[in-house]
DNA sequence: AAAAAACTGGACTATTTGGTCAAGAAATTG
DNA sequence: CAATTTCTTGACCAAATAGTCCAGTTTTTT
């Protein structure tokens, strides 16, 4: 995984798998262990109240260590957000590896956005925190966006673009239509609370997303010329 | 209009038209004046940077008014951020008035994802914060979401149902539908910095809203059946 | 024009915050 | 087991913050 956020420099190592010799550390599983429970409580207090409103001491408390602990292991409140907006980028880049001209456009699609509620379903945090950041302007984030998740766009556009030409389609916009189903996918992690109130639930249960994912492919299929 | 919001109670009051007569005040236009600075500046910095992080001295510095003048129209934060969750909420229920079984189904859903796209153009700031609200849990606008806006949506997934009932159009999840609509049209505003980075524009121009209201109204009118 | 009310803004305070430091406890290594 | 390195934690601090107070100024009312 390439460092791609992470505008500060020196520490936040990911002391992970990787080959990564650095001279002294070979240090105890524990870091491990608790740069994992610092990120876990990080993330569960960012995305409730955005960066700036978040306390290294809610942080610690959650992970259940003293802050200066926490302040050991990420050497400030900047570092632990970037080293989560990496992971987050990280998951999302692994995902929806490749699209091919030859595929079918209607399977790549529905997959496509199968796995999108899939990923609001098992990692809401992480959408919030994700749509806190570009809310606000995505002050880190900002880079990765014009660059590959730019690039990633428009692979896939052009090859919408490809079935189109091809007549396997109905001409729509190819970045627009990406953009339709990244937004109407996102919505149900991040707008948790306003569809479990207007649906009059206390909570999402798997068949809510399962019969949204359905909703979603068969609307966006169809409107895109992929008949039922 | 109602006073839905603000779990506080006393201040606040809008001096606005309406009747409203109390005892003694009757006060300069200047009041009204400088609440209206006083809104526009705390909208622009809660959207920025959440309730938490928002400070009133940086509310009061965009508005060009010393701290504790802001505090004495707003006796504390979260009376300002009441009196904008207000606003906006009161801005939200005066639109797509009405709806009827009568109505065309294509040109209803048309003039409806229009006029929300068009929302999101004219009142970026105030989307993003209903944004910030309902992601961080909706802390304020959680009852009014599961009363006058829970409401709202059945109403409407009434007709589109009665719409179905009659062949008028594909038997889609009503609810879904609204929430699809939803969802698409307020990510122009909420995520414009992520579309404006993967076109690699630097602004939106009208022409671009009109794009996206056009792609949106194609797509999911021919997703509900409503062929072009 | 006098009285009353609305408004302005500087000074102040109690609390909270991110971050440092240093001293010691645990673990790892030679 | 001694030396070295990693880890833990309470004490501390400077800066920032929400909100108060109040003395004075301007505007409105009578």
């Amino acid at each position: 995984m390439t460092r791609q956020i992470e505008p500060d420099s020196p520490e936040t190592k990911r002391t992970t798998s990787s080959g990564d010799k650095r001279k002294k550390v070979r240090p105890g599983r524990i870091r491990e262990r608790n740069r994992e429970r610092i990120l876990m409580a990080a993330e569960k207090e960012f995305s409730q109240n955005g960066f700036g409103a978040t306390t290294v001491q809610k942080i610690a408390d959650r992970a259940g260590l003293p802050k200066s602990n926490v302040l050991y292991y990420f050497s400030n409140k900047k570092r632990i957000y970037y080293a989560l907006m990496d992971d987050i980028m990280g998951r999302w880049n692994e995902m929806f590896s490749k699209i091919q001209p030859e595929d079918d456009p209607a399977t790549t699609l529905t997959s496509f956005i199968h796995a999108k509620v899939e990923l609001s379903r098992t990692h809401p945090l992480a959408s919030r925190l994700f749509a806190l950041e570009i809310i606000q302007g995505a002050p880190v984030l900002k880079d990765h966006l014009s660059t590959t998740m730019r690039e990633w766009v428009q692979a896939r556009a052009g090859v919408i673009q490809q079935w189109i030409d091809a007549g396997r389609m109905a001409p729509v916009d190819p970045v627009q239509l990406i953009l339709l189903i990244w937004s109407s996918t996102q919505h149900y992690a991040d707008f948790q609370v306003q569809i479990l109130a207007i649906e009059d639930k206390s909570e999402y249960t798997e068949s809510d997303f399962q019969h949204a994912a359905d909703f979603l492919t068969s609307v966006i299929l169809r409107g895109c010329g992929l008949a039922p």
